[in-house]
DNA sequence: CGTTAGGTTGACTTGATTCAACAACAGTGG
DNA sequence: CCACTGTTGTTGAATCAAGTCAACCTAACG
């Protein structure tokens, strides 16, 4: 995409693809005549709902979503969160039926891309087939560490590796200021994300902050030592696949910018 | 693929890729042509490392392997088990490096897909690229399951849920005898599947053992009543997409023998 | 026939939950 | 403008599910 465009609603979406394979102007071209209905989503209204079968695709465009899952006794665990240029929908537009829910954790813009054309284009465009491929594959990376994340890493470590987590994809994506990011979750879902209560959630960030670790204004969360957070979390920003492309793809340097 | 023929090394993968997308003769003569290598792997030999770049896709032909990390303080989470017909390391393939490893639970054939021929048949068939992305979506879905099973249910429901798990897809893969099977995981593996310790998963198996829910004769599992095992695991096999095949494809009955 | 991996059980400890109260704050309507 | 209300955040005390430690048992196997 060349710098100095005039932005576009899809921008980020495409942006993000270019990092995933190397594409051609056709292959450009092609996302971006994708038709598509913007619609504005007030926080915490659902996107999708497991048992639909949604006539499209989800792009997020603005703000952030949420997929979660409520278990029989109604205990809710969530399972990812996005930001613009995802797609979060794929599951119930490709297979038949969404097998989770998709919620809006802010107040959001999305774009609905009829499933018939999302179907031509990974048909007639190999690239932008493989390239949301890989985008898939990249967010399985992501959901297994979230299986550790909750499986075997105590409230504390499991605190700070997703503080880590969402640091490293804001910053990546350019939503980050310089050291701090404001993450617009409450406590409770911070608890649905890693499979504890909200009071333990509570202490466990009183603690951290009390120990430097992060510092807390509103939701906004500031981190003094990235290196203890880092440490006491086990992260590693590999499963994030954040310099994704593929072998053959872009010469060092292209996406530079998105690395900060 | 034609009822009676020759038992093939690959039929398994074609069998399920068949279920991912209606295919036709030349894909299917494409996946039959793929050259592979052989090889023997026994029990717990690694199949990739964590941080691997391997020279080709590996398939599982016979025997069962598992995926997992090891977190910084050395504690193992077990991120899926896998079964004949499942490509294991697309991951490392088709992105940079392998993020988790993959070990064999038993002994194992596999069989390895070099990258580039790999890469040729996805570019040259777009209804295999089809079909290959919604396995990685399937992939992702049952990814998601666990989390919700290590992050929201307790020990006793998380077994029951695994169990359920194992019974529908070995039993769809034609591998379950009647009302029973043969789980070969030690029970410290079970523990890391579930993100608990091996002494734990003794004490809730003998309980389910006295209570009837389960019958156990070394490995061999035998559910006296799926009904409440399902229930007490809180299982909806949605997520496993068993039916998956594309709105196109197959006409009902084709792979009902599969679903038994 | 000793060695080893896997399984089993009891006693004790602990990280996290539960319950319950209260504080801070934003929004809403009289 | 303030009282009212609901959501979110905070804290203490009691309880519990699961972990830890340690002993011992069993079967497979070179």
């Amino acid at each position: 995409m060349a710098l100095g465009s005039v932005a576009h609603i899809l921008d980020r979406m495409v942006r993000k693809f270019e990092m995933r394979a190397r594409l051609d102007e056709a292959d450009r071209a092609a996302l971006y005549n994708l038709p598509f209905e913007i619609r504005a989503i007030p926080a915490n209204r659902y996107i999708v709902r497991e048992g639909d079968r949604p006539p499209g695709a989800t792009l997020i465009v603005a703000g952030l979503a949420y997929r979660h899952k409520v278990t029989i006794d109604g205990s809710r665990q969530i399972l990812s969160v996005h930001i613009p240029g995802d797609f979060v929908d794929l599951e119930g537009t490709l297979l038949r039926t969404a097998d989770h829910n998709v919620q809006a954790l802010t107040q959001c813009e999305i774009a609905i891309v009829p499933r018939d054309a999302l179907v031509a284009l990974i048909e007639q465009h190999a690239r932008l087939s493989h390239a949301m491929w890989v985008d898939t594959l990249i967010d399985g990376s992501i959901f297994r560490e979230w299986i550790v994340n909750v499986g075997r890493r105590d409230a504390r470590a499991g605190m700070c590796h997703l503080l880590c987590e969402f640091a490293r994809r804001l910053e990546a994506a350019g939503m980050a200021e310089n050291g701090g990011y404001e993450l617009p979750m409450t406590q409770e879902q911070l608890a649905d994300a890693l499979g504890i209560t909200p009071v333990h959630v509570n202490r466990v960030l009183r603690d951290l902050d009390r120990e430097g670790m992060i510092v807390r204004d509103k939701r906004f969360v500031r981190v003094p030592n990235w290196e203890s957070l880092r440490k006491a979390g086990g992260f590693n920003e590999l499963y994030l696949h954040l310099d994704q492309v593929t072998p053959e793809a872009a010469s060092p340097g292209d996406y530079q910018s998105m690395r900060a």
